[in-house]
RNA sequence: CGGGGCGUAGCGCAGUCUGGUAGCGCACUAGUCUGGGGGACUAGUGGUCGCAGGUUCAAAUCCUGUCGUCCCGACCA
C-alpha cells in the first residue's frame, strides 16, 4: 500500500479521555475511533489488524475442524424465553421491539440461535460431533465500558458451539479447542496463560479461560512457579498451612479499644501482626433471618465466589446490614469477633488460614473492645475449616508444587463445557444407535477478536507507539525514501522494491509523501510497523541502504545489490 | 443506580470565580525557506462556547432543567 492512497490519520496528543494506554495508541495511531460509549469505528488500518486475528482464528478453527456459519445479530425473545434467559439476563441484554410490536435482543451470545439450528439440522447421532463457529458483532450493554475496545459494549467476538452423544466427546472435542486456542495466542505471537476458572451457574465439569498477561488486565491469575498449575484468583485454592497449630501461651482477655474499627486499627494499637488479627464477616444466611459469620486472618481477603457456594450463606452473597448485627450481636460491626457467637444461634466458617493461627486478637463483640489471647478448642468450638479467601502472593500452589505468582490477566477467550444446559431447555435431541432420542451436549469457544488487539497493544508497546507482533502488524515493512523530491532516485528504488516486496506476497507499505524524515519516522513507530527500509540518497550514494527492526536499538547498513536477499531474512521469508 | 469531574474549532486546552465584541498550541489551506527525528516564517480557513429555558441593557461566564462523556463505587470490622 502507498501511503498516499492509504491516509494515516495518526494524533500527536493523546484525546483525555483514554484511560490505558492501549486505548491511547489505537487513538492515536487511528486504528478506531470512538462513536458513542462503547462504539468504535475501526479505520482502514485498525481494521487491517483486525482482520489479521480473525484470519489466523479462522486458519486454526478449521484446522480443527469447526465449520463456519454466519447467525443474526438480532434475535427473537421467543428463543431467549425458552432457555430462560429472556428473565434471568439483566439490563446488559439490549432489547427492541419490531415495528410489529414482536421483542428482539441484539444478541450478546449466540446459545440460543445455535441450539435452535442445531435441533433443527441434526437428527441422527451419526452427524455428531459437530463444532460451529462463526465471527459476528456482539453487543453487551455494560454498565460501565472503558477502556477502549478492551470493554466495549459492541465487539467482535468468535463464537463456535459444539455438539455431542455423551460427555467423552465433549471432553475430547475440549481438548481439541484448548489446543486450538493455545495455537491461536502462540501464533498471535502473545505471552498469554491458559487458566481454569469458576463454571459460574451454569456447572459442568470444565471451564479455561485465556487471559493475555498485562498489568492493565481486570482479572487477578495465580500461576504456579514450579508446574503448569494456572487458575483465576476466584478459583484458585487456599490450601490449609503446613504443620500444627502452635499452642496457646496466653490466657484470653479484653482490652479497650476505643476507635478503634479496622484490622489496621487494631494491629497498630496491638502492635501484632495484621496476620495475627482475625476478622469476622457477618454475612446474611441461606436461611431467611439467619445470619452466619466468617472469620478470615486480618490481611487475607474474602473470595466472595468461594463463600457464597457454602450452602448456609445466602445467594447471592450480601453482608448483613449493621443494623442486623448491632440487634443480634449488640456491638457495631468494627467490633465483632467469633467468641460467644454459636450461642446467638450464629454458624461460624473460619478459612483454613485463620484457623491455623494461636493467641489471636479479634473483636470482643462489645463496643469499643477486643480480645486479644483467644485461641481455637479453648476459648471457643474448634470451627469447620473452609477456604473462603483469595490466594495471595507465595502461598503454596494447590497441586503440592512449587508457590503462587499472582498476575494481572486480560481474558481474550473462554472455553467452556456447557453440558445440556440449553440442549434440555430447548429440547435439542438426536436419535442414538439404539434409535432412543437423546439430548445432546454442548460445549461452547468464544475469543474476543477485537479485545485481542488491545491487549498485544497493551503488552507491545514502547514509549514511541505500538510494537505489533509480527502476525498481527497491519504492514509488515515500511519503506521511507528521504527526500524524494530533490533526489528522486530514492523513490525510483523504493517504488522498484515496493513491486518486489509486494510480489512476494509482503504486507509492504511505501510513504511516498515526500514528507520530512522526522515525521514518517514517527509515524511509522507510533502505528507500530515492525521492520522499516530508508532509502536515503547519501545511503545509495555508498551503495547501502539503512534498515531497522521496531524493537531493534540500532540502525543496520545493508549492502544495496543484495537488499532484496536481507529483507527477505529479516522478514523470515527464507 | 449512587458519588464526582468534564462538555469552548478536528485534537489538546485557557477564558467562567468577578457578565461587556471568543483566545492559544497542534492539525488544516496557500506561499517562501528548509530537508535524517513530529522544522521555520508569512498569510489564511474553521466556533449558534453540548442543548433548552430563565435573569440581565448585555451571558461561554449567573440560575434552572436536560443530554452527552469520563472517573470512582459494597465490605475488607
Amino acid at each position: 500500500m502507498r501511503l498516499s492512497q492509504f491516509p494515516l490519520a495518526t494524533l500527536k496528543e493523546t484525546p483525555s479521555d483514554a484511560e490505558v494506554i492501549s486505548h491511547q495508541l489505537m487513538l492515536r495511531a487511528g486504528l478506531i475511533r470512538r462513536l458513542a460509549a462503547g462504539l468504535y469505528t475501526w479505520s482502514p488500518l485498525g481494521l487491517r489488524v483486525l482482520r489479521k486475528v480473525e484470519r489466523i482464528v479462522r486458519e486454526e478453527m478449521d484446522r480443527a475442524g469447526a465449520l463456519e456459519v454466519l447467525m443474526p445479530a438480532v434475535q427473537p425473545a421467543e428463543l431467549w424465553q425458552e432457555s430462560g434467559r429472556w428473565e434471568q439476563y439483566g439490563p446488559e441484554l439490549l432489547r427492541f421491539k419490531d415495528r410489529h410490536d414482536r421483542e428482539f435482543c441484539y444478541g450478546p451470545t449466540h446459545e440460543e440461535i445455535i441450539t435452535d439450528f442445531a435441533r433443527r439440522e441434526l437428527k441422527s447421532y451419526k452427524q455428531l460431533p459437530v463444532c460451529w463457529y462463526q465471527v459476528q458483532t456482539k453487543f453487551r450493554d455494560e454498565i460501565r465500558p472503558r477502556f477502549g475496545v478492551m470493554r466495549a459494549r459492541e465487539f467482535l467476538m468468535k463464537d463456535a458451539y459444539s455438539f455431542h452423544l455423551g460427555q467423552d466427546s465433549l471432553q475430547a472435542t475440549y481438548e481439541v479447542m484448548h489446543a486450538t486456542y493455545t495455537r491461536i495466542f502462540t501464533r498471535l505471537g502473545l505471552d498469554f496463560r491458559a487458566v481454569r476458572a469458576d463454571t459460574g451457574s451454569i456447572g459442568g465439569t470444565g471451564s479455561h479461560e485465556f487471559h493475555v498477561l498485562a498489568s492493565s488486565g481486570e482479572d487477578d491469575i495465580a500461576f504456579s512457579t514450579a508446574s503448569d498449575y494456572a487458575a483465576n484468583v476466584e478459583l484458585a485454592e487456599a490450601v490449609a498451612p503446613a504443620g500444627e497449630r502452635l499452642a496457646a501461651t496466653e490466657p484470653m482477655r479484653a482490652i479497650p479499644t476505643p476507635d478503634t474499627h479496622t484490622i489496621e486499627q487494631v494491629a497498630a494499637l496491638t502492635g501484632l501482626p495484621m496476620n495475627r488479627v482475625l476478622k469476622t464477616l457477618i454475612m446474611r444466611g441461606a436461611e431467611e433471618g439467619r445470619l452466619v459469620a466468617l472469620v478470615l486472618r486480618g490481611d487475607h481477603q474474602l473470595n466472595e465466589i468461594k463463600a457464597e457456594k457454602l450452602a448456609e450463606v445466602a445467594s447471592p452473597l450480601c453482608f448483613a446490614s449493621p443494623e442486623e448485627v448491632r440487634e443480634t450481636i449488640g456491638a457495631g460491626v468494627g467490633s465483632i469477633g467469633p467468641v460467644g457467637l454459636d450461642a446467638l444461634g450464629i454458624s461460624v466458617f473460619v478459612d483454613r488460614a485463620a484457623l491455623h493461627v494461636a493467641d489471636f486478637a479479634c473483636g470482643a463483640n462489645r463496643d469499643d473492645e477486643h480480645l486479644l489471647g483467644v485461641n481455637w478448642g479453648r476459648d471457643l468450638p474448634e470451627a469447620a475449616a473452609v477456604d473462603i479467601r483469595n490466594v495471595v502472593e507465595g502461598d503454596p500452589s494447590p497441586d503440592g508444587q512449587g508457590t503462587l505468582v499472582i498476575r494481572r490477566g486480560i481474558e481474550v477467550g473462554h472455553i467452556f463445557q456447557l453440558g445440556d444446559k440449553y440442549s434440555r431447555a430447548m429440547n435439542a435431541v438426536v436419535l442414538d444407535e439404539q434409535g432412543k432420542s437423546q439430548v445432546m451436549t454442548m460445549g461452547c469457544y468464544g475469543i474476543g477478536v477485537s479485545r485481542v488487539v488491545a491487549a498485544a497493544i497493551e503488552q507491545n508497546h514502547d514509549e514511541r507507539g505500538i510494537r505489533w507482533p509480527m502476525a498481527l502488524a497491519p504492514f509488515q515493512i515500511a519503506l521511507l525514501p528521504l527526500n524524494a523530491s530533490r533526489a528522486p532516485q530514492t523513490m525510483e528504488l523504493a517504488q522498484k522494491l515496493y513491486a518486489e516486496l509486494a510480489a512476494l506476497g509482503v504486507d509492504v507499505l511505501l510513504d511516498d509523501r515526500e514528507l520530512r524524515p522526522g515525521v514518517m519516522f514517527a509515524d511509522m513507530e507510533l502505528i507500530g510497523i515492525p521492520h522499516r527500509l530508508v532509502i536515503s540518497d547519501k545511503g545509495l550514494a555508498a551503495g547501502e541502504l539503512e534498515y531497522r527492526a521496531r524493537d531493534a536499538a540500532e540502525n543496520e547498513m545493508l549492502p544495496a545489490d543484495t537488499i532484496m536477499d536481507a529483507l527477505r531474512q529479516r522478514l523470515g521469508l527464507d
